[in-house]
RNA sequence: GCCCCCGUGGCUCAAUUGGACAGAGCGCCUGGCUUCGAACCAGGAGAUUCUAGGUUCGAGUCCUAGCGGGGGCACCA
């Protein structure tokens, strides 16, 4: 609908003479002032030399002209707000739209893109952690939005298995092993800590080979069981929440294809690099980075951000029109270099990285230090325990990205049966169970009955449907989901209060069975959209509960 | 020290990207089931949007300075 009135002003300025810079911004005022309002004649007024009320007039008289049939009314309000009243007919019809378009619902017609959207992406060294969490609903439902709008998306996780870690990795679980073999091994300052070390080296005791192995040997071959199972539980968690991926890329065959080489040597022949200290560098900071960047150590060994930029390179090969990072909070000053890169390297418009704050484990009070190597750390798995996957996503996604997260388990364990998610789910059942009541509708309702301002208000809010679609896929700002869906659940809540859907007496008149059967369709679309929006979100739908 | 992010009722978060009276949930107070699901609805109390300046028709949002919290400043990933 927004974009529609987009379109109409647009035209209407065009007649009227005013340029449109910049766009028009249609938005969702108070109530009381309309269905929709624009802005436009006051952002008009600094470069035209008028008033913004003159300009405002002349908008109105050239929309309602375009589209009479769209609007009950139209006013100019101070100081040239232009406010718009949609027709009740209009609104009547979409209703019938909505149920016709089922599930297709809310389906935009944009430039279609080909998005790759790389999100969570764990170290595969220890499980998943509430921050994890956080970047994999995100990324998943964004990829929900994108699909939904048109675009065509790819999922993807990036494994990092190859480098330092995945050997220290190793070398934990070899001195846990040691250990309960009654050997006392040095458990250096850096190992890994977790009680899942210790796990993994306790199931490894069941194998008596690898007492044969050499010690660095037997450290490969810890850091590869490692390394599996860690993964292997990643994915599995990550089904459980209903987080899905297309493509899992490991970092390895980079190195197997030489990749990481050749997007060295791209770096060499733009002419970024130079070589100090037996090291190879690219002059990262003539591209707003704070200082350069190590692409090959002295030891000859390519670094992670090397690796990190041929993977990106493999991205672009791979003909994307945008490439999404979701990254965690920890990556906050790596963000620089890699756009750095990309300007060298001509990627830096398709590129977008988001980086989201960090969430805050508090127990009483006091913040519970999250590390995988310390070892202190609230897993998404126990989470999923406490609460189970749709708290947890609906807590997670109805928060910017951009805000810290304190988060506190007693609340969140307490407060998980009043979470919002249930109001919305609830909205879902209560609807499913009135359409199992009234049985099958007929068709050829009287939609045009729908006339109480709750009923109008529901429809309106099913009508913002395409719009939250639209606008998420553009800036990303999951939090609109669940904030509609609040919205939509209250709009419907307030209808099944205010409007009696199926008729008290079943020998009612006809006058009232038409109202009834009107209502049922309007209960239908409510039933679509709700199941639509959760569905975006990766929360169930529940009949019953 | 330098760079980045955040600061909104008691608590957890929104605010359509510069719009109209700052909105929800939780908690607190009051009322509503002999009719389709009360996990619901209606009403109430509670805010100097960290502080001080500035920009303009208009600021929670932009600029400057300060205060408070977090993160980053590796030849780790």
């Amino acid at each position: 609908m927004q974009q529609e009135l987009v379109k109409i002003i647009t035209q209407a300025a065009k007649q009227a003479g005013f340029s449109v810079r910049g766009g028009v911004n249609v938005d969702y005022p108070q109530e009381t002032y309309g269905d929709y309002a624009t802005n436009f004649a006051l952002q008009a007024a600094k470069t035209v030399k008028l008033s913004p009320k003159t300009i405002a007039n002349n908008l109105r008289s050239h929309i309602l002209n375009l589209r009479p049939d769209l609007f009950d009314k139209v006013e100019v309000a101070e100081p040239g707000f232009l406010n718009f009243f949609i027709a009740k007919k209009y609104l009547q019809d979409q209703v019938k739209e909505i149920v016709k378009q089922k599930e297709k619902y809310g389906e935009i017609k944009t430039n279609k893109q080909k998005i790759n959207i790389e999100y969570c992406s764990a170290n595969p060294t220890g499980p998943l952690h509430l921050g994890h969490g956080r970047g994999a609903f995100w990324g998943d439902t964004l990829a929900n939005v994108f699909d939904k709008a048109g675009h065509k998306t790819t999922r993807e996780y990036f494994i990092n298995d190859y480098g330092k870690q995945i050997l220290l990795f190793g070398e934990s679980i070899n001195a846990r092993w040691q250990e309960l073999l009654g050997q006392k091994p040095e458990i250096k300052e850096e190992f890994y800590k977790g009680e899942y070390v210790k796990d993994i080296a306790r199931e490894l005791m069941k194998k008596e080979e690898h007492a044969k192995l050499s010690e660095a040997e037997r450290i490969k071959v810890f850091a590869d069981i490692g390394l599996k199972k860690m993964l292997a539980e990643t994915k599995a968690l990550l089904e459980k929440a209903g987080v899905k991926y297309d493509v899992w890329f490991s970092e390895r065959t980079l190195y197997k294809k030489d990749l990481v080489k050749k997007a060295i040597e791209l770096l060499k022949k733009k002419g970024f690099t130079y070589e100090k200290e037996g090291a190879l560098w690219f002059s990262s900071s003539k591209l707003g980075d704070d200082k350069d960047r190590v692409l090959k150590k002295a030891n000859g060994e390519e670094t992670y951000f090397a690796s990190d930029i041929a993977y990106h390179l493999n991205k672009i090969s791979r003909k994307y029109d945008l490439l999404i990072d979701g990254w965690g909070a920890d990556h906050w000053g790596y963000k620089m270099r890699l756009m750095a890169a990309a300007k060298v390297l001509g990627f830096e418009e398709k590129l977008k990285i988001v980086v989201g704050q960090f969430v805050r484990l508090v127990e009483n009070g006091q913040e519970v230090k999250m590390s995988k190597r310390g070892g202190v750390f609230f897993t998404l798995e126990e989470l999923f325990n406490e609460v189970g996957p749709d708290v947890a996503r609906f807590f997670f996604l109805m928060k910017s990205v951009d805000t810290h997260i304190d988060f506190n388990l007693d609340l969140a364990k307490e407060q998980s049966q009043k979470n919002p998610v249930y109001y919305i789910q609830y909205a879902h059942a209560r609807i499913s169970s009135i359409l199992l009541k009234a049985g099958k509708s007929k068709s050829g309702a009287r939609l045009n009955l729908l006339r109480h301002p709750s009923e109008l208000k529901l429809i309106k809010e099913l009508l913002k449907f395409p719009d939250v679609i639209e606008d998420t896929s553009k800036d990303y700002q999951v939090q609109r989901l669940p904030q509609y869906a609040v919205e939509l659940a209250t709009s419907f809540h307030k209808f099944y209060q205010d409007c009696q859907v199926i008729p008290a007496s079943p020998a009612g008149r006809s006058k009232d069975k038409n109202l009834s059967q009107a209502r049922l369709v309007l209960t239908l679309a409510a039933k679509i959209v709700l199941k639509n929006t959760l569905e975006l979100m990766g929360v169930s739908a529940p009949e019953k509960m």
